[in-house]
DNA sequence: TTGAAAGCGCTAACAA
DNA sequence: TTGTTAGCGCTTTCAA
């Protein structure tokens, strides 16, 4: 507090009766203004369009305002100008690096336009979802980006009463909610299985994480055993795991892909592909001679030995892309293309 | 919109001249008030004290929310009643799950309280934490978290002016900011040099990332080398790593390791541990008989072959207790204990 | 238990 | 280029 610019906010020298000021102390525009001896409406031009304003008051408002510690209250300013500012995004977990991404490409893309970013995380729990959405709505953001390409029908409605863009996340359904940023998860599980027939493997499988919301695993499933059938496979067991970043130890699933004599295997979840193949490993299974595994691609798969043949999704890009669709719509822009195939790159390694 | 109820928020029957309306056309608790015939007042106390409503109004309130689809705007509450219900936290990156996890557990300890997480990523720049601060409190965030020990001078002042509770996270200075949850890292760095030296290793070295802002790993390098130096064992070597996440292949580190006759080393990241020990296997080096690797805890500890010796640190824990101590701040409570120590355990396995 | 009035701190609309 | 006025939609204060 410098120079006396405003101690108490009570400025009613003679209105009303007795009623306790609500302010809160803080450095307001108005305090700005008078120390630099113009209107409250002209420093707030100064901070949005700063064109707008003459040298001379420009000049004596930016001293003013670093003299007085002044922090604008964008609270306010959201709620007069009826933009927020900020942007959600909805993950499952924020623990998997393949859902963390997203968060952090969508950050970098907004973070120029002043846009800030809230989180939530479902831990995979359509309710905990729709209890975000409202949550998110309520602080009216101007724009949410969720993961997964279904919307319960209590998120939509209030979706669509709060007309704010939306970007669904990883998958691209026919008709998107408004927009959508993800690829084609039946075509990942197709070309691995498609790789496993041209290379001459019979005895397939497919471990994947099933969970009722995920439904991109779900997917790749389903695409891993369309093209197995396509190509006159017997039908490819299917196992399923919990938890994928949980497990640490998969000898149980070594010895059932033994026991059912599969030569190759398709394990839809990056974390646990790895785990896999050092464990087949120290099972003293020879890799990929009697089991071919392939995965989803991290940091390991070029380090683990064999390499790890592994289908990569560009998770970061992902989140930039819906930061950059959401951008544009908040401009006001119409966007035409309300898909956006990101898709995947397929690198066959040593372990196929 | 059901009902007629609210279409236009233009009420000026015979107001002032002709100014247009600034209304959003959301329904407001105005609307669901005159539904309900009650006053705003009181669907507002329905929402917040629901045992200060009466059972009648009580029930026509909640008919007519849902009936008119009401989501109250947080924003304008948040200006009303100055608290936003937000809380921010400032991580380096979200890409390494060492760094997301306590977002999540921030999250966890703060959504039955009805709060949500704004999420600032710093890439280790000390500009662009300042520039998050200042947005964060412009955003009248009801509470901070900062990752590191060490706050610039202008986000002391923000911060200051602010009176907010502020949260430092993974360190423990002698006199925090505010509060701090974390641990001693010169700590972690002196238990993993005493078993080195306690297992006879005298030649060490240690690799940490070196980032100006990442005083974290600093820590850990300068706890080792005092630690070593106590021992009397000879200066261990000292290298340094740009970006350990996205190291994926370390075969230069093993090749030097080898040239320098190291016989321990100590890794401070935990991708990079696996990552060294999974390339000087490849390398035909024997872990730990030519070669001991200790590192930091992941899931691929355990997996790997030989298991990495590791030092864990909780980090979704670190989250939770930093949102425990916000919520308790939040709540007006005094908090005598100002640090947290939220220790480390250290996980001797086969690579030592 | 309920309601009326008065802001919270800012920006949109309008006027000069 | 600058200022004046009137809200944004809610909660707080005070009164009944």
């Amino acid at each position: 507090m410098v120079d006396g610019f405003r101690v108490d906010t009570d400025m009613s020298e003679q209105r009303a009766p007795a009623r306790r000021s609500r302010g809160t102390g803080r450095v307001r525009i108005e305090d700005v203004a008078r120390a630099a001896e113009v209107s409250a409406q002209t420093v707030s031009r100064f901070l949005r369009h700063p064109d707008q304003v003459g040298p001379a008051a420009s000049e004596r408002i930016a001293a003013a305002i670093s003299r007085v510690g002044y922090v604008p209250n964008l609270i306010a300013g959201s709620l007069a100008s009826n933009r927020s500012r900020v942007v959600a995004i909805i993950v499952p977990t924020l623990a998997n690096p393949v859902h963390a991404q997203p968060v952090e490409g969508l950050g970098d893309a907004l973070r120029a336009d002043g846009y800030q970013v809230l989180v939530g995380t479902t831990d995979f729990s359509q309710e905990v979802e729709e209890a975000l959405v409202r949550a998110f709505v309520g602080r009216r953001v101007d724009g949410i980006v969720i993961t997964g390409g279904r919307l319960s029908a209590a998120s939509r409605t209030v979706l669509k009463a709060a007309a704010i863009p939306v970007v669904q996340l990883w998958e691209l359904p026919r008709i998107p909610f408004d927009m959508a940023v993800g690829n084609s998860n039946i075509d990942i599980g197709a070309c691995v299985a498609r790789h496993f027939a041209e290379r001459g493997y019979r005895r397939l499988a497919v471990i994947g994480h099933v969970q009722k919301s995920d439904t991109r695993s779900a997917d790749r499933v389903t695409g891993f055993l369309a093209e197995a059938q396509r190509h006159g496979l017997p039908a490819p067991l299917v196992m399923e795991v919990d938890r994928p970043m949980l497990i640490r130890d998969a000898s149980d699933l070594v010895a059932a892909l033994r026991r059912e004599e599969v030569r190759a295997v398709f394990v839809t979840s990056a974390q646990l592909s790895v785990v896999l193949l050092l464990n087949a490993r120290s099972a003293g299974i020879a890799v990929p001679g009697e089991l071919a595994i392939a995965g989803l691609e991290s940091d390991l798969s070029t380090v683990v030995s064999p390499t790890l043949t592994a289908v990569r999704v560009p998770a970061y890009e992902l989140g930039l892309q819906a930061g950059r669709l959401l951008l544009r719509r908040m401009a006001g822009e119409k966007v035409a293309q309300k898909r956006i195939d990101t898709g995947f790159e397929f690198n066959v390694r040593e372990s196929t």
